[in-house]
DNA sequence: CAGTGGTCTAGACCACACG
DNA sequence: GTGTGGTCTAGACCACTGA
């Protein structure tokens, strides 16, 4: 029996809740680890068409419900573990899956050597056409990718050669072997997006998904910029905090707590 | 002319790409509170389906560079004032928005009163069936909903009373007014998370949008928690930034720095 | 090769704003 | 009412995985 007219019959805009209702049920009644009827299949028993479906399963996929192959299948996630740490004090991945006991790995490693073009070297504050290194990689937990981190730095801070051997996939930690570089800060921007093309294929995650995306200026104890980054999370497989105080108002709206910046 | 099998002529999977350049592109063009072109038509004009076309849309939405009214029409938003703050310190958005003189104001406010159930008992460690407030509101700026606020909090430290006279959205600066309440710092967890459908009404953005979420348990400088809420940032119109400091990594993988929360 | 998820289409109806 | 964006459908093709 078709419905030519859905939208007319039953409840007026709950559909995709209706759905997400049920959703979460499957999910939940399925144990970790076993896959979920294909999608044609679970639109035709749920009621609705593939791409509500989907559309209605790509929250689930941001929790780290779920997990989607492509060719394979839909997966029910288990509990994973959570990297959780506070922003106070810059860390690598590695660093803070250390101490959860959680072994992580760098896939896709891509390194490319650029000059500073204008935009780049105002932000690196380095001359015109400067050799940069930039390098991408993707870093996988729990068997999956959950990060990608995109780092851009002046050669001279970290040159191929430093990153031929040893190289696990921080640069940060890489930066921190030098003895001759004396790094002090980070200031870091924290926003959400959503996921681009590409960023999505590395991540095996869905285009428009949404990630944590933090871009950080690495300054040296001299207050040079050692290192322009852009890390790109996963929701569900990090959660960071900061500690806030209360600060007194009155003097707030008077004294600028944030000079200028980048 | 029909295009029946769309996908086997020109480029194979940059359609998107191209779609968005194109929009950035005409976006770029279209002088700031000018109307684009209504769906259908644009979508004829491009040569893609409206589903695809809003798809690509979505990304402007997020940052803010376009807006989407329902019944009205897709319009282009100029240069808007950005709230940049650092994390350090808790401050509410009104007084973020003193800081730079950007008018604020409140709209949609919602006061439940309720009774702490189990999950909510032990969030606010107080006794079960405790009288709970909870507030929901939308904070308005540059003439369009940019934050979307929900308190939790014992009706001890906010009664009805005080939300009456003089509540301008901030329940942080409604505790600060009260003498007997001693607020010390904030934990704050940031997550990057997927517009659900009440809360992208509110916003006046679409279901699946992207949203920074900060949920910050306040405490008192007894130890008391005193608020626990939930706040939703419109990423385009706010800029969060932390100071993070180099740490002794050596140290720190024996001596956790953060012990645990909630 | 078959079967899965990923992308896209054309068209329909709904909800809303405005004259 | 007219026209806009918001939701949903049915069906097609593409890209990938694994037998």
């Amino acid at each position: 029996m078709k419905k030519v007219q859905p939208q007319s019959e039953g409840e007026p805009q709950r559909l995709f809740q209706r759905l997400q209702n049920e959703l979460a049920q499957l999910i939940a009644e399925t144990p970790a680890g076993e896959r979920l009827p294909s999608e044609p299949e679970l639109a035709r028993k749920l009621g609705v068409s593939r791409a509500t479906l989907r559309e209605a399963m790509r929250a689930f996929e941001g929790q780290g419900l779920i997990r989607r192959r492509q060719g394979v299948g839909t997966f029910v996630v288990g509990q994973t573990n959570v990297i959780e740490t506070g922003l106070e004090l810059l860390e690598s991945i590695e660093t803070m899956a250390e101490r959860i006991q959680l072994k992580v790995s760098m896939g896709d490693l891509q390194i490319g050597h650029l000059k500073a073009d204008e935009s780049r070297s105002t932000i690196l504050q380095v001359p015109s056409d400067s050799p940069l290194v930039q390098i991408s990689r993707v870093i996988h937990a729990e068997n999956r990718p959950v990060a990608y981190l995109v780092d851009l730095l002046p050669e001279e801070f970290l040159s191929s050669k430093d990153l031929e051997v040893g190289f696990t996939g921080s640069v940060l930690d890489q930066l921190l072997r030098r003895q001759d570089i004396q790094l002090s800060e980070s200031v870091t921007n924290i926003r959400a997006v959503a996921a681009s093309p590409e960023i999505a294929h590395a991540l095996q995650i869905q285009r428009g998904d949404v990630l944590l995306l933090f871009i950080a200026e690495l300054y040296s104890k001299e207050g040079r910029m050692v290192d322009y980054s852009h890390s790109y999370f996963l929701p569900g497989y990090f959660r960071f905090h900061v500690v806030r105080s209360i600060g007194l108002s009155k003097v707030a709206s008077w004294m600028p707590i944030e000079p200028e910046r980048r």
